[in-house]
RNA sequence: CGAGCGGACUGCGCGGCCGCGGCGUACCCCGAGUACGACGAGGAAAGUCCGGGCAUCGCAGGGCAGGACGCCUGAUAACGUCAGGUGAAGGCGACUUCAAGGAAAGUGCAACAGAAAUAGACCGCCGCUUUUGCGGUAAGGAUGGAAAGGCGAGGUAAGAGCUCACCGACGGGACGGUAACGCCCCGUGCCAUGUAAACCCCGUCCGAUGCAAGGUUGGGCUGUAUUCACACGGGUUGCCCGCCCGAAUACAGCCGUGAACACCGCUGGAGCGCACCGGCGACGGUGCGUGUAGAUAAAUGACCGCGCUCGACAGAACCCGGCUUACAGGUCCGUCUCGAAGU
RNA sequence: GCAGAGAUGGCGGAGCGGUCGAACGCGCACGAUUCGAAAUCGUGUGAUGCAGGAAUGUAUCCAAGGGUUCAAAUCCCUUUCUCUGCG
């Protein structure tokens, strides 16, 4: 399954109006089921300095991307990393396992 | 050996594996496809404090207003930058720091204190007069950031550049230097505080807007209304003059419609490296070599192994030249400086 | 990315070279009024260090650091943070 991004106004605002939320302990996830597999970041200036923010990009898109193999559905999908003082790859890719379990995406 | 000063450089490395960005090549089921290949953040990419390129509006013509800079000479595309000097301040010294023009063009301001603040007599001192006042005086006291150069001697009723020496200031001249300025000589008893990062004066410079600039495609037709060639409207930097345009704007109807989009701008440029030549130097010239990010919800990460000093500040967004600020450490250079010891 | 504005007591917000620790309003504390409360009226009210039994006195502080000035919340420079506009 190809992994595509989100980039549209119009997407995220559909996302977040229609889709549901499931939180964890290190980040938010929003997920609306659809014909494409699609996913974007949520990291805005309240994270820290430009070096931060892409730092928690990056270790976020690798969680998911470990992740989506396990998806049986294609969806639409929003992380939303909590802000804090320390971010990891390890607790990232936990958390977003963790959540496709539970809602029973995987 | 210890403590410094100045300058230059560097900014974890190597291997494996799974991924990311545009580029090139190949293949196919031609599509936001797949495979392979080389390449892929910084010295500050930062703050946006200056200067340019570039682009558009315009025509850049003038005046006023406004802003920036300010010792001298040079470098440069340009600068508020840099280099070499001058002066002042600091350090034993190597060296470091400085918005460093003009206060006899004018205006303003200088609280409180103090007798008095740009002008003067409170105490004191001296003379006259006799209960007190009048005059002289800027040595001394007291206030203040500042009280009409400082100090010593002469002089005097007491004093005072009143006179003289030295220092300082101002004016003139000679010499050296492109110049800032330095140095020497002569003269003037010395017309007079500070502030120009207060207004200002003098000199030099500045059109406005910033890649969200801007360009390509983004349709055509019809009707109505308003303003208008005897100076009205619109544009032009804040204002005035002047100049430019001849049409502009709004609404309605019909067909057309991806449009907060796509492509261009978008990286070859005052480019980088080396050598030689000119120059004290900034820098310039010549020759040879080199091809080195270009994203747009926005590319460098995860895991494993090894080494060590255990890895700081920090992420390109049109591009350059500077400045400023942040930064774990490490390396190199100097007929550099001071101190100690030895010879 | 580009352009611009600001930061003053617990909060809002004047002051923009001297008498300014700083107007005014809100809040807070105490008092009056009331059986009690609200409203109203009056008085007071910044923080920290040092001295003092206390009253009080004194030094520093207007985002932070430096400079100009006799004197800076105010003028100049640098930094930090906050806010606004721009197809």
């Amino acid at each position: 399954m190809k992994i595509l991004r989100i980039k549209k106004k119009k997407e995220f605002s559909k996302i977040l109006r229609a889709g549901k939320r499931a939180h964890a302990e290190s980040l938010t996830i929003v997920f609306l089921p659809s014909d494409r597999l699609k996913f974007a970041v949520c990291v805005g200036k309240k994270y820290g300095k430009s070096v931060v923010r892409n730092r928690i990009k990056r270790l976020l898109r690798e969680a998911f991307r470990a992740h989506a193999r396990e998806l049986k559905a294609p969806c639409l999908v929003l992380l939303i990393p909590r802000a804090g003082r320390e971010y990891s790859y390890h607790a990232f890719a936990r958390d977003i396992a963790k959540v496709f379990k539970k809602e029973k995406l995987a």
